[in-house]
RNA sequence: CGGGAUGUAGCGCAGCCUGGUAGCGCGCUUCGUUCGGGACGAAGAGGCCGCUGGUUCGAAUCCAGUCAUCCCGACCA
C-alpha cells in the first residue's frame, strides 16, 4: 500500500528505520549516534513518562535531579561498575575554548585543562551514592526512595534509533534500605511496576526473571528484568531492576545507625526504563502500513477526516465534526479534526495510519444524509458505519477493544514463537529459523553461556521467576541441569 | 580499531569507466480540473557535484590527500 516502503518480511531493520522516520517520531542528528526526537515522538514519550511517574509516586517514590557530570574518581570506587562502563564513557577534559591562532574558528584552550576529568553520566549510581552518604545517618532516614528523569550518555560503537543511541532519555530509581529483605522487596516491586506498564499500557506481554551473571548490571548482586519478543523473533530487554546489595554503600561509605544502635551499611536498589520502550512499542505492534499504537498511550486516539467536494460541503461537515470532537473531548478522548483542504482524504488516511492513530472517523456527504460516521480501526484495518447517536460510547468501546486485541495478538505471537530445545542441533535449527524465545537446559556456568553466545549470538535473556524445576542436560556441554532458561538473540 | 561502501537540489538517486553548458523521481510554488484509499495536466523555483591540492585549454568525471557518513565485526538499555 505504502510506496517505496519495505515490508517487515523484506527487510526488518530497514522497515523499522523507515517507519521511525516516516511516522515522524525521530531522526538521526548531525551528532554521531545521537537522535532528534520529533514532536510526535516526544508526545508519545511524555505520555509514557506521565503514566510511569504516577506509578512511581503511588509506590512511594519522589523525583529529584542529580548532576550530569561525575568526577572520574567516583567511578573507580566500585570495581565491577567501572569495568562495565569504562569503555563507553564520554569524558570532559577542558572547560574553555579560544580563538584559533590561524584565525579560523576555535580550539581547545590547553590552559583550561581540568585537574580531574568529568565523566558524562552513563548512569548515576556513583554520584547519587556519594550524595546519599550525607543524607543518611539513621534508620529514620530510611527507606530513601528517589527517582530521576534524565538523559545519559553511553558511547556505543553502533547505534539504532530509539534502541541504542549515544544519548538517551530514561528514568533511574535509586533507593536505600535498612535491610536486605526490604531492598529485595523493592527490587521485585519495581519489576512488577514495569511488567504492569508493559502489559497494561504498552500492550506487550513480557517475561519476568533474573539475568545470568554474564548479563548482570555492573555492580549489582542480582539483576531482574522484563523481556519482550519482537516480530522478527529477537528479544528486547524492556526494563531492569537491580538489587545492589551493599556494594555501593560500601564503596561510598553510606552507613546508618539502626534502632539497636548498630552501625551498618545500607542496602540498595536501582531500576530504569528508557526511550527504548518506544522502540519496543514499534517493533512489537506495527505492520506494513505503519505504526500501531495502543490507545492508552497514543498521543492522538481518534482523528476525524472530512470528505468533501466543495467549500459549502466542507462547512457543513466541519460543523458536525466540531460537535463530535467536543463530545469526545468531554469524555477524555484525545481527538483531532483534520479539516485541511490542502491534503486529500486518501493522503490523510495513509498519514494517520503511518502514525498509528487507533481510530479514524470519516464524515462525507453520504454520512451527512444518513446521520452516520465511518469508523476504521488501526489494529485490524476494519471499517464500519455507525449511527452518530451515542457515538462516544462506541468510540470508548472500540478503543478498549483495540488495546485488548493488541495485547492478545502480541501474546499469541509470543506463544507461537516460544520453543523448547533439548539438543544442540534443535537449538541451532530454531535460531536459524524463526528465532523466538528458546527454553533450554544450561549447566549454569558463565563459560558455557559465553561459548553459546560466541557460536550462535544467542544469550540467556533471563531465568524466569518461580521457574519450574526439572532435571535435564545442558544443550551445549551435556552436564546436568535443574531448570530450563530462556535463550534468544536480542537487540 | 580491523573489513567493505558512499558523499551530486529538502529527500532518494543517475551521470564518472571513455573529461566538453548539471540530470531524473519524489517533495516544493502557481493555475486549472479533481476529492469515499497517497489524483491529473500545464508552467515554475531550487546546485561551491563533501573539502584541499594536482594533471589539463577545460574536471562532478582522472590522480593524490583529507574530512564525513553508512554497513559488517569487537561493545551495548
Amino acid at each position: 500500500m505504502a510506496k517505496d516502503f519495505p515490508t517487515r518480511a523484506e527487510n526488518y531493520s530497514q522497515w523499522y528505520n523507515d517507519l521511525v522516520i516516516k511516522a515522524d517520531l525521530a531522526e538521526n542528528s548531525a551528532v554521531r549516534g545521537c537522535m532528534v526526537i520529533k514532536p510526535y515522538g516526544y508526545a508519545l514519550w511524555e505520555k509514557m513518562q506521565a503514566e510511569l511517574d504516577i506509578m512511581f509516586k503511588e509506590t512511594g517514590h519522589s523525583n529529584a535531579y542529580f548532576p550530569l557530570f561525575i568526577p572520574k574518581s567516583f567511578f573507580s570506587r566500585e570495581a565491577s561498575h567501572v569495568e562495565g562502563f569504562a569503555k563507553e564513557c564520554a569524558v570532559v577534559t577542558h572547560y574553555r575554548l579560544k580563538s584559533s591562532p590561524d584565525g579560523k574558528g576555535v580550539v581547545v584552550d590547553e590552559d583550561a585543562k581540568l585537574d580531574e576529568e568529568l565523566i558524562i553520566r552513563p548512569t548515576s549510581e556513583t554520584i547519587i551514592w556519594d550524595t546519599y552518604r550525607t543524607w543518611i545517618q539513621s534508620y529514620r532516614d530510611l527507606p530513601l526512595l528517589i527517582n530521576q528523569w534524565a538523559n545519559v550518555v553511553r558511547w556505543e560503537m553502533r547505534t539504532r534509533l530509539f534502541l541504542r543511541t549515544t544519548e538517551f532519555l530514561w528514568q533511574e530509581g535509586h533507593t536505600a534500605h535498612a535491610t536486605q529483605a526490604e531492598a529485595l522487596e523493592e527490587t521485585e516491586k519495581m519489576l512488577e511496576v514495569y511488567a504492569d506498564f508493559a502489559e497494561n499500557w504498552m500492550a506487550i506481554p513480557v517475561l519476568k526473571g533474573v539475568k545470568s551473571p554474564n548479563e548482570r548490571f555492573a555492580g549489582a548482586v542480582e539483576t531482574y528484568c522484563i523481556e519482550a519478543l519482537m516480530q522478527d523473533g529477537k528479544a528486547l530487554q524492556a526494563g531492569t531492576s537491580h538489587f545492589l546489595g551493599q556494594n555501593f554503600a560500601k564503596a561510598f561509605e553510606v552507613k546508618f545507625l539502626s534502632k539497636e544502635n548498630q552501625l551498618d551499611y545500607v542496602w540498595a536498589t536501582s531500576w530504569g526504563v528508557s526511550t527504548r520502550l518506544i522502540g519496543a512499542l514499534i517493533m512489537a505492534h506495527s505492520d506494513d502500513n505503519g505504526l500501531v499504537l495502543p490507545p492508552k498511550l497514543a498521543p492522538l486516539q481518534v482523528v476525524i477526516i472530512p470528505i468533501f467536494k466543495n467549500a459549502e460541503q466542507l462547512a457543513l461537515i466541519t460543523e458536525k465534526a466540531n460537535h463530535l470532537c467536543a463530545e469526545l473531548k468531554k469524555a477524555g478522548i484525545r481527538v483531532k479534526y483534520d479539516g485541511r483542504d490542502t491534503y486529500k482524504p486518501g493522503w490523510k488516511f495513509n498519514e494517520y495510519e503511518f502514525k498509528g492513530v487507533p481510530l479514524r472517523l470519516v464524515i462525507g456527504p453520504r454520512d451527512l444524509e444518513n446521520g452516520t460516521v465511518e469508523i476504521a480501526r488501526r489494529d485490524t484495518l476494519e471499517k464500519a458505519s455507525y449511527l452518530l447517536t451515542d457515538i462516544t460510547h462506541k468510540v470508548e468501546h472500540l478503543l478498549d477493544s483495540i488495546q485488548l486485541n493488541m495485547y492478545q495478538k502480541a501474546l499469541i505471537f509470543r506463544e507461537e514463537n516460544t520453543f523448547r530445545a533439548d539438543t544442540w542441533k534443535e537449538f541451532n535449527t530454531l535460531l536459524d529459523g524463526k528465532g523466538g524465545f528458546i527454553l533450554a537446559h544450561w549447566d549454569g556456568t558463565p563459560e558455557t553461556e559465553q561459548k553459546i553466545k560466541e557460536e550462535t549470538k544467542a544469550t540467556i535473556r533471563l531465568i524466569p521467576l518461580n521457574n519450574q524445576q526439572e532435571k535435564g542436560k545442558c544443550i551445549y556441554t551435556g552436564n546436568p541441569s535443574t531448570q530450563r532458561v530462556v535463550f534468544a538473540r536480542s537487540y
